[in-house]
RNA sequence: GGCGGCGUAGCCAAGAGGCAAGGCAGGGGUCUGCAAAACCCCGACUCCCCGGUUCGAAUCCGGGCGCCGCCUCCA
């Protein structure tokens, strides 16, 4: 077994990833059900706002398990839902006059386009709570037929009692649980933690009808009616942030571990930790203190985010804050500036071979690899890029200087930072300029004409890309003949735009400098 | 009250018995018309405090101090 798509087969090294269990809170070995395919089920957002950089962190940090999971050569199967049914959208929908379609369907437009701009690979399944009520009627009966539930008044509850294995995720005994109970006791319920399966429709509430009558399902049921439905009785990996640890996941086990009777209903349960807000504790929606992804990805480029997200190891709680991101994001620019060295680098480099970089690029990706198996530790991942990062701008220096060769060397090692990058979903674009500023590149060339028009062609239909290229060729020949003036007013002019110019031994080059702030806001 | 976690350089952050990763910021130098980038050199005599175990502890044990999460909806 395992000649076709095991884990790390194409590696050739029998490295085993570990991944920290929630459960056992142990790293475990991880082995999925079936050879070569993994199942993953990531908890989704209630829908009844937009999302936040936590929700961003988590999602982003689920996308990477992902990626490397598929980097080790497994098949995987991602699930992520979406809670369309829940109290707080029903509130919204009645205080705003509309469905609770009619918000979900806005929220998930938006959830999309968001994540899309995160770079956050879509999952195979999106299924929603509103279309697995037939599903979650089927589970009820089952739980009922096996004594695991019961209904009142046209509302049904899990049995807590009947399930001796109730707490064990969550580390707390029902009776741990009681005395800690903030909330009076339904009567009605046999025991105090007795959660609801099914809650009878309020005058006004969206129902479905059902066989104690019309209304709709509790929260919890529509994660195992969703992980039966796509995944099957039981799953690789299943996570979400660690807020949902207790009651949410302990309630998902109790009901489809009785329902189906297979054990476990998850193999690993992976929860990442909560982000904090720039000031306070906890960043929560209905608290509003928020950074919405939205304003975010305004201020920062993705990758920027990412880096930030991905320097903290998913189990440390991390803030989120107008220092820490910037930041992430310079560092985000020398990662990409070592590709750039390297580009002009092989440009100029005649050679083929260069032993030292290529076995650089073989040791860090060892060392990326090492540090991923070891329950995705994606900060020592990234420090790896990073030194890969510096030896290649090493070699190139030395290219450039004439004192080095290494054209096999510095397409080995870009290769592997690339790739390893994008593992992290990284993409690390070569350039790229916002065409937004358009406009201002083209004043900017209007005005360098008046200076000297004989050096500056009018490139009136040109891209953004192209007349920058006219600007920097104009500016080199005003070097030329050292008109410094003149060129340093253009790099100057650039650099208010967000292009940073670098002049080098063969010309001019340009780069998008790091976005740390919104320029098209008042600010820029 | 119960359960769990955290405290490492100016900032962010890995490491979990054997010379304290990486990034950002900062200082000096090389290169450059200048700038930028890059390269070279520099930074915790020490990992919240106090004890203990050990040849050896940031890492283990005990006790403090400070901060936080969950126990109710929350990624």
């Amino acid at each position: 077994m395992g000649t076709d798509g095991g884990a790390g087969s194409d590696r050739g090294e029998a490295a085993i990833l570990t991944t920290h269990n929630t459960f056992t809170k142990r790293k475990e070995p991880f082995a999925p059900l079936e050879e070569g395919t993994a199942r993953l089920y990531v908890c989704g957002p209630n829908l009844y706002g937009p999302v936040h950089v936590g929700h961003a962190f988590s999602y982003a940090f689920f996308d990477v398990v992902r990626r490397y999971l598929e980097y080790r050569g497994y098949r995987v199967i991602h699930v992520q839902n979406f809670t369309d049914i829940e109290d707080r959208i029903i509130e919204r929908a009645g205080r705003e006059g509309r469905t609770i379609f009619d918000i979900a369907r806005e929220y998930i437009d938006r959830f999309f386009q968001e994540m899309d701009a995160l770079g956050i690979r879509r999952a195979h399944h999106y299924p929603r709570a509103s279309e697995v009520i037939p599903q979650i009627i089927e589970i009820i009966q089952g739980l009922i037929a096996r004594g695991h539930a019961y209904a009142v008044d046209g509302d049904v509850y899990y049995r807590v009692t009947s399930f001796p294995r109730y707490g064990h995720l969550s580390g707390r005994s029902l009776e741990e649980m009681q005395a800690g109970a903030r909330v009076e006791p339904d009567p009605r319920k046999e025991h105090p933690m007795d959660f609801a399966l099914w809650k009878t429709a309020k005058p006004g509430e969206p129902s479905w009808p059902s066989p104690w009558g019309p209304g709709r399902p509790g929260w919890h049921i529509e994660c195992s009616a969703m992980n039966l439905q796509y995944l099957g009785p039981q799953t690789d990996i299943h996570g979400g942030g660690e807020d949902v640890i207790f009651p949410h996941h302990e309630n998902e086990i109790a009901q489809s571990e009785a329902f189906t009777g297979r054990v476990p209903f998850v193999r690993s349960w992976i929860h990442n930790a909560l982000m904090k807000p720039p000031v306070g504790e906890e960043m929560h929606r209905h608290l509003g203190n928020f950074v919405s992804l939205r304003e975010a990805l305004a201020q920062y480029d993705a990758d920027s985010i990412r880096l930030f997200l991905l320097g903290t190891h998913y189990r440390t709680p991390l803030r989120w804050t107008d220092e820490a991101v910037p930041a992430a994001a310079r560092g985000l620019d020398r990662l990409r500036t070592a590709l750039a060295n390297a580009e002009d680098a092989i440009a100029r480099s005649s050679d083929q071979a260069d032993g030292s970089l290529t076995e650089a690029a073989v040791r860090v990706r060892q060392v990326f690899e090492k540090a991923m198996d070891d329950d995705f530790n994606t900060p020592q991942a990234l420090a790896a890029l990073f030194t890969l990062a510096g030896e290649i701008n090493k070699v190139a220096d030395a290219v450039v200087k004439g004192t080095g060769e290494g054209r096999a060397g510095l397409w080995a090692a870009t290769d592997t930072l690339r790739e390893l990058a994008r593992v992290l979903g990284l993409s690390l674009p070569r350039t790229g300029v916002d065409a937004t500023l358009r406009p201002d590149l083209r004043a900017l060339l209007v005005e360098a004409r008046q200076q000297a028009q004989d050096l500056f062609p009018d490139a009136a239909d040109g891209s953004a890309e192209e007349i920058i290229q006219t600007l920097l060729a104009g500016r080199q020949q005003a070097r030329a003949r050292r008109a410094y003036a003149l060129a340093d007013r253009v790099r100057a002019r650039l650099g208010e735009l967000g292009i940073i110019v670098e002049d080098l031994p063969n010309g001019a080059r340009w780069r998008p400098a790091p976005r740390t702030t919104d320029l098209r806001g008042s600010s820029g």
